[in-house]
DNA sequence: GTCAGCATGTAAAAAGTTACATGATTAC
DNA sequence: GTAATCATGTAACTTTTTACATGCTGAC
């Protein structure tokens, strides 16, 4: 019930229908999790029964009908509990380092072409976070206490994508391999 | 079927039992891939039907016997594909990232307990990668070159722990507290 | 005598992925 | 006319998690 709470963060900064969160997901929570809209949608029906959500029609000109769901408070009290629970280890699960470690039986080229690609999406992501990054927060001293959490996800981010990047260029320079 | 690519690189390194597996995942390739032992026992036995690993059991003094896993010419096979199928993006799933958002809405005494145990968590992690490394791979620039996956994943944790524990450390900066 | 380690599983529930399905508008 | 964006879902399937279940040995 994890993406419950990442749901309820996501309704308690501002109310928006399934597609915009599913676009969120996408962008700023993006780094540390990922939904699909189909699973939104699901998790949200279920999260209204909970009475954790609500939501309401809203018509809009020249576009779809969309359904805007808001938290409860209900939900609020969800949330501030989930805070108080202990964090378990973090799951990862890095299909290149399954490849990586399976050099001696595999095809190195391949595989080097996916550290290429990583590198690359590391590079983009990144571009990404440092734009937002100067655009929101132009004085990483000086953020208000209201966005700190933010902030402070979002820094999180650059220096998984930096550290991410390094990564890769370290396995190009093993393998012999110009980036 | 992402699981039974990283049993089959396990077992091309070294045939075990499911037991051993479990406690791989523990260690070794533990910063990148984690499964239970009833996962693995699950999988293990799909892959035996679908004859990528074969097993037989080894009868031991004063201990269960236990059934040992060997990867098949067609598991070598599969992993040798697996390495030529593009890579996508991670799997990220950070609680801590989502309360950290949640900071507005929570309990900050309590995230900021997560993140101080989050950061010991890492320090230790990473004093037990640092212990291997030193161990087998004494001189990192002569890793002999059917080691050199190994080695790169390895490092790569360790950039992963040290960025995760400067991560904290900005945080409970940020937050004002001492570690 | 109790706890940690070795060893292997089953069953049920929850979570997540992939494929399918529809339909309007706007930009090229 | 074709593709992208907005917008919402269902169905089938796979994967993962959690709880339950057992039993021996060796160390303290």
């Amino acid at each position: 019930m994890a993406l419950e709470h990442a749901i309820l963060v996501s309704l308690a900064e501002r109310s928006a229908s399934g597609y915009e969160l599913a676009r969120r997901f996408d962008a700023s929570i993006g780094h540390f999790w990922r939904a699909s809209h189909q699973q939104i949608y699901k998790v949200l029906g279920r999260m209204e029964s909970d009475k954790l959500v609500e939501s309401h029609l809203v018509a809009q000109e020249s576009r779809p009908d969309k359904r805007v769901y808001a938290i409860t408070a209900e939900g609020r009290e969800e949330l501030a509990a989930f805070t108080r629970t202990p964090t378990g280890p973090e799951v990862l699960r890095s299909d290149l380092a399954v490849k990586l470690r399976a050099l001696p039986f595999g095809d190195r080229d391949a595989i080097v072409a996916s550290v290429r690609q990583r590198r690359a999406d590391h590079a983009a992501t990144l571009a990404g976070y440092e734009a937002s990054a100067a655009r929101f927060y132009p004085d990483p001293a000086a953020v208000p206490a209201e966005q700190l959490g933010a902030w402070l996800v979002l820094s999180g981010g650059m220096r998984a994508e930096r550290g991410g990047l390094e990564w890769c260029d370290e396995i190009l320079q093993a393998l012999g391999e110009r980036r």
